[in-house]
This record gives C-alpha cells, structure tokens and sequence, in this order.
DNA sequence: TCTGGGGTCCTAGGACCC
DNA sequence: TCTGGGGTCCTAGGACCC
C-alpha cells in the first residue's frame, strides 16, 4: 500500500504557523511580482470567486473588501518546512518518494490492512503538532488511487483528512465518485475528449477498452487506466532523479528595454542556475535563452525570440555560461521594445566525471577551487552575495517585487521569530 | 498600471549512420 | 514496375503536473 501525503493550502499554512493572530481570518499567497493569487486558505476559498491563478488586480477590491489578508511568496521558508515535513515521514517509512514541494508517497507495505487507518491519522498528527502543517493522507494500492484516496480525505468531511482505499469494493466505489477531469493525469484536454464520448466518472474511464486509451492518450493514459483498475505500474523513486534541465524565467518587476539592464538580469539568472548544476555534480553543453514582451498588453508592439547554443565543451562555470548567455542574448534583441521577461535553460546535462575535452581544450581544474569558495561564502552569507561581476548591480532596476513578503523565520538569525511580554 | 514559474514525459518527423 | 532493414539522436510540439 501507499499513502499520499498532502499539506492543505501549503503557501497559506506555512505562512499561518508563525502568524497565528490571523488564524480564522483569509489569506492569499502571491506569485511573484505579486501577479497572482497561488495558494488560499480555507476561509478565502470560501469566499466567492478567489479562483486560483486569478491576476490579483482583476480581484483586488473584492479581496480588500473581505478584508483578505496578502502574503507574497517567501519560497525560502516553504522550502525549509518543505524539508521538516520529510523528514517527520521518514520516520514512517523508509521509503519516501517526494513529489512537490507539499506532496510526498510513502511505502506502506508492511503495515497490516487493518491498521492503515490509524497509521495515517498517526503520521497526520504528528505532522501537526511537530510543525504546525494540517495535511490529509490518502492510503492505496497504487499511486493513481492514493492520489485519488488524498481528495476524498479532504472533500469527505466524516473522512477527517484520513482516507483509506483498501477494499476492492471501496475501490468501485471511490471510482463512481470521482469525476473524470479529477483523476491525476488526466488534464483539461483528454477530460474533453473523454466527457464526448460519454464518460462522465473515473469508474466510466476505466470501462473503456484499453486500445481506445493507449491510442487516444499515449502509454500515460494507459498506465493510469491499468493503476486505477489496481494494477501498480508506477515506479517508486526514492532517489531523486538529476534533472535534465534546468531554467528560470522570471517577469521583471517593471518593463525594460534598454540591452544593458536586461543583460544583468540574464546573468543573475545564469547565476541562479549554474548553482543548481554544480549542486547536482553536472555540467551542461548547451544554454537556451529567451527574451519576450508583455504578451498581454494590447498596446505595446510585440517581439519574442529565442537561441540555443552549443558550447565548446560542457561547463558548469558561471563564468563561462555567463558570457554564452550574453552573446546569445545580443543576438536575440532587438531595440525599440518593451520587455517583460528574459529566461535562460541548461540543456545537455552530463555527470561532471564525463566531461571530455577536445581537440583545442582540457577540462580544466583552474577555476575549480574559485567557485567552490563563490558557492561557500553564498551558502554562509546569503544568496549570491558573491558572484561574477559581470551580473552588475543594478539589481533594483529589475527585480521582483514582493511588497508582503514574510520574514525567513527559519534561515536567517535576523528574522526569527520573537515573543513579547505584553 | 497590474496577468507565475519550474518541471516531466511522450510522439512524430527529420537527419544521419552502417 | 520494382527502390532494405536496422538503428540512433535531436527537435518541436502537445499534454500534463504542482
């Protein structure tokens, strides 16, 4: 058996935990620039219309109005109660598959059927009490199913966030409640094709015959059509996989258009980036950047564009990917616009052990020894408080806004979070 | 005025190899 | 008229997830 482990309306949780005076009140989690509403809890989706991924300034006055608390997003404190509630599962388990910053898989298998229950409502409290997250768990034979079991433990309220698939009758039977643009795979897209054909429940969709599926829906539909059915064919994977790419793209506070600005931006995105890849003890051999306008705006003339270069030689040096990134972005800009975004992807990831040289280049060790040094003072003093002068230090210039931000109250001496006498 | 960001997997088709 | 058979690698585009 497995469980999937959720934390409810995780942004709007975190934030809660150290904000309990606004507990019962309803709160918002901004995306950045403070764009969108991304997380809600409770008591603001109970309020009309605060659909998530709504642009905040299309709903501001109704939120006002409900005197709607704002948080912006505080990914730096989400990540590390991210990491405590891991770890409070691997006490549980010695299996644990993380799936997203609020989901994990459990392995179960040696738990007894009839004491699944109690197990999960174990792990629900205790996550709670050790950290203030309210989470729902959602116990089965596969993947598809517990991810199916996890809603019901929410939506059910005699579920208690607690809910256990264990019979092939509560199987059925969780199948016919369940409507088909809710199964997990299963998008806004193949719900469309499916709901034509006459399907209206998870139970319908597991009728159809599996030809139709393998063909309409590729070997993903397939698999989740064989798991819903109870037939496991998902891996478990405890190990995370290294990543096979690795970007950001993020909108600039304000719309640019002068080369030089944009070009800061990109690098400290480089930056970003390159830190992850040497995190992972990889390198890359190609970078992808992209450059667009405000594709919202009806006014402003539109350009985007985008490049990928090969490099001489796979490099995880921020130096090295710095300088590629700048000439492929002179290469994609054009002046006379507006911008609202630049990105930038690594792609061709190899294990740093395999980086051949060529016939004009060796690897090199040089520079080794300076950016391990870049990466310890940044983990010890904050992030990219070192790095190559090339970024610039017009960071004002172009950076998110996030005018709600919370305190770190977990990472930074600082910010911690103080008690007053009254 | 203001509209997120970071990923994965699959398939088809083209280019190329022997 | 008839035009091989077995592959790999890469890219673009579609669909999906949180």
């Amino acid at each position: 058996m497995i469980a999937l482990v959720d934390c409810n309306s995780f942004y709007a949780s975190c934030e809660l935990v150290f904000r309990p005076d606004l507990i019962g009140r309803p709160v918002v989690v901004l995306s950045n620039n403070d764009g969108c509403v991304i997380a809600a809890n409770k008591e603001a989706k109970a309020l009309a219309d605060i659909p998530m991924f709504q642009p905040v300034f299309k709903i501001k006055k109704e939120l006002i109005a409900n005197k709607v608390v704002f948080f912006s997003s505080n990914y730096t404190l989400y990540g590390e109660m991210s990491q405590r509630v891991v770890n409070i599962l691997k006490t549980f388990s010695s299996k644990v598959e993380v799936y997203s910053i609020d989901e994990s898989f459990i392995d179960l298998s040696t738990v007894p059927h009839e004491e699944l229950e109690t197990f999960g409502h174990q792990i629900k409290n205790t996550i709670y009490r050790l950290t203030g997250l309210p989470v729902g768990v959602g116990i089965a034979k596969t993947k598809v199913l517990s991810k199916l079991a996890n809603k019901m433990s929410k939506k059910i309220p005699n579920k208690n966030h607690v809910c256990v698939i264990n019979s092939d009758d509560d199987r059925v039977e969780a199948l016919k409640w369940s409507p088909v643009t809710s199964i997990w795979g299963i998008g806004k897209k193949h719900s469309e094709r499916v709901i034509a054909i006459g399907v209206a429940t998870a139970y319908d969709f597991t009728q159809l015959p599996l030809a139709w599926v393998r063909k309409e829906m590729t070997v993903v539909g397939e698999c989740i059509w064989r798991e819903l059915r109870g037939e496991s064919v998902m891996e478990f994977i405890t190990e995370p996989k290294k990543k096979k790419a690795i970007g950001t793209a993020k909108s600039f506070g304000k719309k640019l258009e002068s080369l030089d600005i944009i070009e800061e931006a990109c690098s400290y995105y480089v930056g970003e980036v390159a830190e992850v890849l040497r995190t992972q003890n990889s390198c890359a051999s190609a970078i992808h950047v992209f450059l667009v306008t405000n594709f919202f705006s009806m006014r402003d003339k539109q350009y985007s564009n985008s490049i990928t270069v090969k490099l001489a030689m796979p490099t995880n040096d921020t130096f090295v990917l710095v300088t590629e990134a700048k000439k492929a972005l002179h290469l994609i800009y054009k002046e006379g616009y507006k911008y609202k975004k630049v990105g930038v992807n690594l792609l061709g990831i190899t294990p740093e052990e395999y980086v051949q040289g060529n016939l004009f280049k060796i690897p090199t060790e040089s520079k080794k020894a300076l950016t391990k040094v870049v990466d310890e003072l940044n983990v010890k003093f904050g992030k990219l408080k070192v790095s190559s002068a090339l970024v610039g230090t017009r960071v004002k210039e172009w950076e998110l806004i996030k005018e709600e931000r919370s305190p770190r109250y977990t990472t930074q001496w600082k910010e911690i979070l103080t008690l007053k006498d009254k």
